[in-house]
DNA sequence: AAGGCTTATAGTCAATTTGACCATCAAGTT
DNA sequence: AACTTGATGGTCAAATTGACTATAAGCCTT
């Protein structure tokens, strides 16, 4: 196959960037600096190198964002409307991350002004098909927390049980029967306990637990499958 | 944000094309006619055109291999390693779609000097990173199957319970229990019956059945989701 | 035409899981 | 010491599942 050189100018990686905060989702956005969105928050993101992969791409950049290591993410897909950008025919691929609360700090990067958290809720209207990107990881992550243990990416290291329900309601938008969630949880075996209780709360400390990776892989293997 | 321009050389499209016959799963390869692959079965696909979709871009490539317009769709990801593709920087998009064996007869496209179904379980080495894309479409289907009505888009469109058990055992690699699959499934109310009945085989013949899309809509809607 | 094959389809039953609750417990607060 | 708040533990009927058994419809052979 012969290839027809540069068709398209560029090919550039947009990052979904979601956080729990106050039982709700926020998105992390970027205020443009340059350019003509320049004033409007937008997702962040950035171009791929030539001597770079795809994924160490959004690596990077997830990095010089955030200033975080190991954040959960996983490619969500291409976005390649021919009018989504203007003037060019710039390709984008859609990155989707969870971070935890201790990660909240953030560098503000590259060529934005500034950085801040949005809920999900107060999302201003974002320029070139941003807000499409946005529906489609929200639709995702909706989907995946039901089928995969990935909710605790937006708790810290060790959390409670009450607090991963908040997680599920808010992803979900449903309200979840307490007693009838932890059992389900519990039987799974997939959230080890730490020794720990909560602190400074003004009434019975719950007990902190912490995602069983080891344990879940078993599983996996044995062909358990997470389902909520 | 300013764009270094033409930072890859070319964007490509691979498609995985699925289809089931006799209890097994296939895949559509195309022996290349020229080039660095000359020989070798690869994925069918092609170059994105400038003034077009990279979703445009899919369908017109399934439609030129297979000379079918409906077919079950979807992306699969990027595939960006650096070196993924011999001399330049090509970053290729992963297409799934699955094919009704009513539509199993196919065109030989553009570039491929032959096309054929091959078992999955007789997939040949493939080049670049082919076997890497077939890997990742197979465990995306496994999953999928599960989670989401979709396969009945291996089958004609009026087809038996026990046709669809085969698909499920094929892509599940398991065997399941005739009576209570079929139980499930028509509990859900997807499967509308047509008034037909299998013809041609030499004992009593199964009722057909069409999936009812509308019905799953609506269910959909109600926050029904398909679980098997 | 009768009996035998083969696969479809129906039904049974115990074990498990779910959904909707109520009850008790362990702190901190007044 | 009583009160408040949320954690944790149980109960129970209903629904679902998994492992089967039973019966029904056809063709196929003899």
């Amino acid at each position: 196959m012969n290839s027809p050189d540069n068709i398209i100018d560029a090919l550039s990686i947009d990052c979904l960037i979601f956080g729990f905060k106050k039982g709700e989702l926020d998105i992390l956005l970027v205020q443009h600096g340059e350019g003509i969105s320049k004033g409007k928050w937008a997702l962040p993101g950035g171009w791929i190198r030539y001597n770079e992969s795809v994924s160490d791409a959004a690596v990077r950049l997830l990095h010089d964002l955030t200033g975080v290591e190991n954040i959960y993410m996983e490619q969500l897909g291409v976005f390649g409307d021919v009018d989504r950008y203007p003037q060019k025919r710039v390709i984008t691929i859609g990155y989707f991350a969870l971070v935890k609360p201790e990660n909240y700090k953030l560098h503000a990067g590259f060529t934005a002004s500034d950085a801040r958290w949005f809920k999900l809720s107060e999302v201003p209207k974002m320029p070139y098909d941003h807000t499409q990107i946005l529906d489609s990881g929200v639709k995702h992550l909706k989907h995946k927390v039901r089928h995969e243990p990935i909710g605790f990416n937006l708790l810290p290291r060790k959390f409670t049980l009450h607090q991963l329900q908040e997680v599920y309601e808010a992803v979900l938008g449903t309200k979840l029967d307490k007693p009838n969630f932890r059992r389900k949880l519990m039987k799974m075996n997939l959230l080890a306990p730490s020794k720990e209780k909560q602190k400074d709360v003004s009434h019975r400390a719950a007990s902190l637990y912490k995602f069983d990776k080891r344990t879940y892989d078993k599983l996996k293997e044995k062909g358990f499958t997470f389902e909520l």
